[in-house]
DNA sequence: ACCTGAACACCGTTCAAGT
DNA sequence: ACCTGAACACCGTTCAAGT
């Protein structure tokens, strides 16, 4: 057998461990999901899946690199002539994930694979945020703050499931107020 | 035995389970607790915390209402010169509470007890700050959008445990920008 | 009415045994 | 290296039995 079939399967395999978790965490959320399931999903015995993975959470981090390093990108690759339109079209992206993100918050404190993960997240939307609003022109004193109260706001929208029409009139009134020109 | 000997007891029990619940939940989170543990803490088997309630989740809705109704008390009879200081006053206090916020987020979905508790809680935090924003002069328009805003904002600082640097610089940030005279 | 010991159906995880 | 059956130590909750 040729020396590099081995690692090909090998990631084959933790793949659609991922993709099953994917799709039962983001259904059901993570609590609701137990290892029985989520093997019998992948179709492996329960306990194989630590063969792959550390723990429970440490399937639950590589799953959210996976959704929303597509999110990131599709937000890099989206081009709206408003960045109101650009903020809501992520938010509502978003939303395909909202039921993992208390739980993120929650596992934090007991996960060091969740810990790294949400900060890196954190820092990322950080980046994205704040560099989209110095391009807006705020003030270089509050883009720090702002760039908080925004990922706080869009965190609020994704934690209570707003609806398209309540994240519209918050997003619009945040920017407005911020005297950006949306 | 007198009639009305009973309902002290109960009440008297019921109290003694739910100020157990409320140093554990603080201390190590809802998860962190196992109903064992509380009956110990509470000096009971763990099957006689059910015959004062329905299961874990209507325990932390008490522990919940409990603590909360405290921090409410005290905010209406809190008087600060500067909203600002108020804000981040009321801010400070809630942190006690932090731990549990995600937990709560999380179990809203299950949990009708939780749930409904939530909601209570979020109509009285708007009814609250509604009547603060008013009160300042916001427009009567954005009045509703802006609370949100707000509650989100003291949601995520709770969330992430921010420092309280970091709580002043975006609650004053986010009064000086809705041009309110903090 | 109140309390409990024992049991139930689960949970995440480990480990020795297989290939 | 990869996979599993069986077991482990827990979990929240139920129930029959006690007072």
């Amino acid at each position: 057998m040729a020396k590099n079939k081995r690692p090909q399967d090998r990631q084959e395999k933790h793949d659609e461990i991922v993709a099953a978790a994917r799709s039962l965490f983001l259904d059901e959320g993570f609590d609701a999901v137990s290892m029985a399931r989520l093997a019998a999903a992948a179709g492996i015995a329960p306990n194989t899946i630590y063969w792959y993975f550390k723990d429970k959470d440490e399937v639950l981090a590589t799953v959210l690199s996976n959704v929303f390093s597509e999110h990131w990108l599709a937000y890099l690759a989206a081009d709206f002539p408003k960045p109101i339109d650009k903020l809501l079209w992520f938010v509502a992206r978003l939303q395909e994930a909202s039921i993992l993100i208390s739980t993120v918050h929650t596992r934090l404190r007991t996960s060091s694979a969740i810990h790294i993960w949400h900060d890196n997240f954190h820092l990322m939307l950080e980046a994205l945020i704040c560099n989209e609003l110095m391009t807006l022109g705020v003030l270089e004193a509050d883009v720090d703050a702002l760039t908080t109260i925004l990922i706080f706001t869009i965190e609020g929208l994704l934690i209570h499931q707003s609806s398209e029409a309540l994240s519209y009139r918050i997003c619009e009134t945040l920017l407005r107020q911020l005297k950006l020109n949306i």
